[in-house]
DNA sequence: CAGTCCCA
DNA sequence: TATA
């Protein structure tokens, strides 16, 4: 009766454990340099400028940003330092050649630092002006609870507490999902040295 | 155009 | 607080 209470949508897809711990270490060893590089910033909801939860920063020829004046947008460099953003580290991009199905390279990778009360809303990545390439998500450090829905607003949700090493990827009819981070789970991760999630986003931004 | 804000 |  239900709609597949198990199976995934079609270009949906979920691999927990894609990287181990080792893997996950020299991860945010990168990250850690990624943010030396190109601070943290907080992005700023277009129109009323109210911040939002997470804060973050991009490696990538494009990073993804936005505040109250242009509102969300790719642009080749930091918005506070000016800077171009730094590479993107070498184990995301086999990462991408081996999930993406795409034959070119992600331009962008989001990175964004959950506190332990940061939240996401439900929302699309549709700022891309190529949809054929899939977006693909890594989780590092604590557990989160991710809610997926479908590609109108009002479809039905499911959740998923993601761990970190996990890799979820929205690519085909799923490319353009709702998705959002309803909670981080403080404490579930010994990755960081403090509570906190952080979550990469690859994507690409032009054909 | 707005939006991942908020909140029901 | 720095964390990343």
């Amino acid at each position: 009766m239900a709609t597949a209470e198990r199976g995934l949508a079609p270009g949906l897809r979920y691999v927990p454990d894609r990287f181990d711990r080792a893997a996950q270490e020299a991860l945010v060893a990168a990250i850690r340099q990624v943010v030396a590089d190109a601070p943290l910033f907080v992005p700023r909801m277009p129109k009323t400028g109210k911040p939002m939860s997470v804060r973050m920063t991009n490696c990538g020829s494009l990073g993804w940003v936005t505040d109250k004046e242009n509102g969300y947008r790719y642009q080749p460099t930091h918005p506070e330092t000016g800077r171009p953003w730094p590479a993107i580290p070498e184990a995301l991009l086999a990462l991408w050649d081996e999930v993406s199905g795409f034959a070119k390279p992600p331009e962008a990778c989001l990175v964004n630092f959950y506190d332990p009360d940061a939240k996401m809303g439900l929302h699309q990545d549709r700022d891309e002006n190529e949809f054929s390439a899939p977006v693909v998500s890594v989780s590092l450090g604590d557990q989160c609870l991710f809610r997926v829905g479908g590609v109108s607003r009002s479809d039905p949700t499911r959740s998923f507490r993601l761990s970190s090493g996990d890799v979820f990827v929205f690519g085909g009819e799923s490319r353009l999902i709702f998705h959002g981070v309803d909670r981080i789970y403080p404490g579930t991760s010994t990755l960081l040295k403090n509570a906190g999630r952080i979550n990469l986003t690859l994507r690409r931004v032009n054909p």
